[in-house]
DNA sequence: TTACAAATTTGTAATCATTACAAAGTTTAA
DNA sequence: TTAAACTTTGTAATGATTACAAATTTGTAA
């Protein structure tokens, strides 16, 4: 799906972020590429057309844009956090094979917290375990990616 | 409340872990200590009273039990995991202002997946927010800790 | 346009949790 | 007793993230 500068703009307008070269690329980048990004998958990839762009600035738009509420960041892999634009609320589950993150439905559960003690800013659901995939038994081979 | 030796090591055999100084130190402390320490937490404490535990031993333990599912790890708070004995499943909250993590009743919740793609080795459930304590808005003291 | 302040980006140098690894110590079982 | 297997220890990497200051860009008022 193509996504223009001004859609971009748009979502950026939203969360009060003011849009710039950078953060339209990296948000871009995070709504054409639905695989749970890391840090380091974006940066590298952006450098390509951008070489001048900073890992430091690939940070910051990513935490700004996670604090405004306009994506999410899933601790899902130890010591790499994972980015996601996420339309809708869902959880996800991350295969500790392959290590692909998939999305589930928030259907599927009821997730609610209605708590005195608390004031709730997000939920987060995840599970992990196995994908299909990887559950035959007869296969040998082992693939470690995160894109599928 | 009191842990024996004894006590710890059927959880260990449970697990079908062999019981060592070092490792029932460190589940010793999760059962008296439930306040979802991280290992520098732990590490620091058994320190006092066992000056040449390792660091790296305290990793390796936390480790294996929570790969045998004997403790829960927490990736609640970016780049600090925490552990947790876990009696029962139950979700967490985490506050961003002081950092308290508490216990939430899955009761509350139903989070159960039945989907063909997956088998589901864990559960993972946690909110984050403000609690009761930090969400007055007339306090303008903001304390940065993880016991309550 | 010019000038200046505010906001943003960049690159480098820390920081710090975690892991790798090999040497030393301990346990087990024949 | 002995050797293999297991465990612990300490040190040295690794690698994601952050701090920070200099450079650049943007917004705005004259």
């Amino acid at each position: 799906m193509q996504h223009s500068a001004t859609d971009i703009s748009a979502i950026l307008a939203k969360a009060d972020i003011k849009p710039s070269v950078q953060r339209i690329a990296v948000l871009r980048y995070l709504l054409e590429n639905r695989c749970h990004p890391t840090v380091d998958d974006i940066y590298r990839s952006l450098s390509v057309e951008m070489p001048s762009l900073s890992r430091t600035t690939v940070y910051n738009t990513l935490w700004l844009l996670a604090e405004r509420g306009a994506i999410l960041s899933l601790d899902i892999e130890r010591g790499n956090t994972h980015f996601d634009y996420a339309e809708c609320p869902h959880a996800h589950f991350r295969c500790n094979k392959c290590g692909a993150i998939y999305d589930i439905p928030l259907t599927h559960t009821c997730v609610g917290l209605s708590d005195a003690r608390f004031h709730v800013d997000s939920i987060n659901v995840y599970y992990t375990g196995t994908c299909k995939k990887c559950f035959n038994p007869n296969s040998k081979i082992k693939i470690q990616n995160n894109q599928h």
